[in-house]
DNA sequence: GATGAATGAGCTTTCATTCAT
DNA sequence: GATGAATGAAAGCTCATTCAT
């Protein structure tokens, strides 16, 4: 169709890689809630269909790759503020975590499918490769977060960022199967268990971050708000 | 095929539609990552497929019939803890936790699909009459919870309960995600991020009520193995 | 459901039957173009579904009853003129045939449906004996045609039922093949092939009389409004 | 499967395109009383059942397409002798009538499934492009019957041409109805209401038209066997 | 490298009919 | 006679993936 260049370069490769990403994430915006079928990737990023498979193994890691990118893009910016000199709050934290994860319409719903995904259709070794991956960035984090919080024991900085993921991924099922219904008629159809997912969350990690380092965690509301270190320039 | 008594009376009725789920259960537990097909749990009930069709409008709301059993078993104990005279503790609520919830080998697979699920296939009518019903459990009990812990203010009980359960959910999901991969072959297949997902939701948990509630929440080891009051004799 | 009393008389059956067909009757009026199932005619007549089936030996069958009666108003009525002294003119005929089958919506979809059934799931036994009933039903009224019109010679009654019927029926269902789509949008959606079933079928009769009756056959509009003989009194 | 070359070329796409309807032809003829699954054609076809669905978009429509290909050769061989400059009779027509209408023993069920079809399973668009087709085609075998008849006005001739197939239509469903059944055995079993379609045909044809077009219309015997004019070479 | 034609497994749901009660 | 619970055959369509060109 559309008849590029050939990809020879490296550089090339990279770039239409990353064009597919950028077409499947199009088309997950557009409509969120189905998974668009590789036909339509491929002519969002007007390419073929067997194009896309001279990038991408499977739709699978397809999905997983994009979920990457973003999880990427995430890590980055608690790098910056970890790394750096300057003394890093919970309140850094956590405005990364919403300017990364929540606020974005994406991220979370990739993230749950592909925790799904890990256990079904992706090779092993695939897997096994993306979880090192990811563990070799949280256990940097960690450790940078005990850095910056000496209240936190060896290890606990890597497990308070397990359990926080945790709830920002278990809270955002619970609020999408929970959400109003809008084709629901009638009028009381007011939401049983309605919760704003944002504010929820921020109570939520703010009551963790509490427990684990200890009373110099901040009140909720206004926390997501925190201006960030300079270092955090993006 | 079986030819079983037919189920006229009510009783038989509300008996078949137990035996189908347990023919459900029965198949997700024995290939927990694969939904089986309604022709499948059919032979298993040993019914003819339309049958199941008699009891259960479509293949996703029997699915969500199993985990609401779940659900309510869990809710069940709770309810028998919070409304006895005798007091409550953090490790009454997690044992029951461990055991309607974490030792089952089904509870959070299905529950992880039925978040899924309700965003697609279930009809909002049926979807909202059971969000409906977990708002009111919910509520009940996180009242109970109000009253056997004087530091909840209104309303915290729900918080609680709700941000309890997505650590329970996200906790799992990420565990799973980051499992030993056992087909992954080589020597050094160590698990990378591979944390135990019993020991570190207790610890997750204690660290939220203690967040929340205060100090009166114990230490988390051994925690799960705490006797239970009388009147959870179930 | 509804407990009607059992019916032991010939009688009460012979009622039971015609309930049974009115219920099918108003289904099929309601959604003209779906073939209701025997479950919905059973509730429409206050039976049980296994009821149903003590009175018509398949569903198919039970339409091709229903269709059966229709076609017994029609002969009814014409044997009623054709059997009086007095004379009979095209226009009666054609006066009939607009009253019975043009008219009345049901008549020409559901003998289109029972022409495709008799091919297909009628047992040939009950198909003879049905077109038996026809064949005598047939002779009888190309009899009478005979002796009103001196112009048919012998057999020439018969056949121009045939044909009349012929077209009546192919007519109509090039109509409805043609008839304007109401879901086609667009402002150009003017019907193409458009004509009008009921005078174009005029039309069509009066050429094929005029061709076998000789010019006696009056012009076609106002054919069908012309007042019957008083023997039609019905 | 069937490790044929791939149609690549928009000629070699047609060419299957044929192919998929021949093989549909071929399980109709071989029963014509049951519709073939999309399974069996595409296995006698020597396609997979996808590749059907990659030129026809749904079952319906490829019935339908092979009824339109039925329908334009009959229109071709029309418009063949309308179009040339020797003087056409009724006889041609009829003639041709027979060629491709009452002798191939697919054309009328087929037809006859088509309408049925119409008004369910294909969806309006597509429904009104194939009557806009059908219109043109009608419109202009109309304007050619109409120079060649003079005795027919303006719109005459459409009319006509309509009327002639609700006739063959109709006449061929009756007679499928009426025709002796096979299974039906015993030794009476001689067929009700019994006449030949072809010879019936012709009778009713010829009524009709000496209706429209007068005397000129000669008698029915042996009409069918009517030498064409050299234009319909074919 | 790129294309897109071909593949074919996979699964739900409906509903006419039967027959135990 | 009446009921309605149980049966099970039947088939359409999608879409991830492959591979000939």
């Amino acid at each position: 169709m559309a008849i590029r260049q050939r990809a020879i370069q490296a550089a090339d490769k990279q770039e239409r890689h990353e064009a597919i990403l950028d077409a499947a994430e199009r088309l997950l915006l557009r409509s969120p809630d189905r998974v668009a079928s590789v036909s339509e990737v491929a002519d969002e990023a007007g390419l073929a269909k067997g194009t896309v498979y001279l990038y991408f193994p499977s739709k699978e890691e397809l999905l997983l790759a994009l979920h990457e990118r973003n999880v990427q893009g995430f890590f980055r910016s608690l790098f910056a503020i970890l790394d750096a000199a300057a003394p890093v709050t919970v309140e850094h934290v956590l405005a990364l975590t919403h300017r990364h994860m929540v606020d974005p319409p994406l991220f979370l719903p990739l993230a749950s499918r592909c925790f799904g995904l890990m256990a079904q259709s992706i090779p092993p070794q695939t897997s096994l490769a993306f979880k090192q991956r990811m563990a070799e960035r949280l256990e940097r984090a960690g450790a940078g977060l005990e850095r910056h919080f000496p209240a936190l024991g060896s290890g606990q900085g890597l497990a308070l960022l397990r359990h926080s993921y945790a709830l920002i991924l278990g809270l955002w099922q619970m609020s999408g199967a929970t959400a109003v219904c809008p084709a629901a008629s009638g009028g009381d159809a007011r939401a049983p268990l309605a919760f704003s997912y944002p504010e929820d969350l921020d109570l939520a990690l703010t009551a963790l971050w509490r427990g684990v380092v200890g009373e110099a965690v901040g009140g909720a509301s206004g926390v997501a708000r925190t201006a960030l270190p300079a270092a955090e320039a993006r």
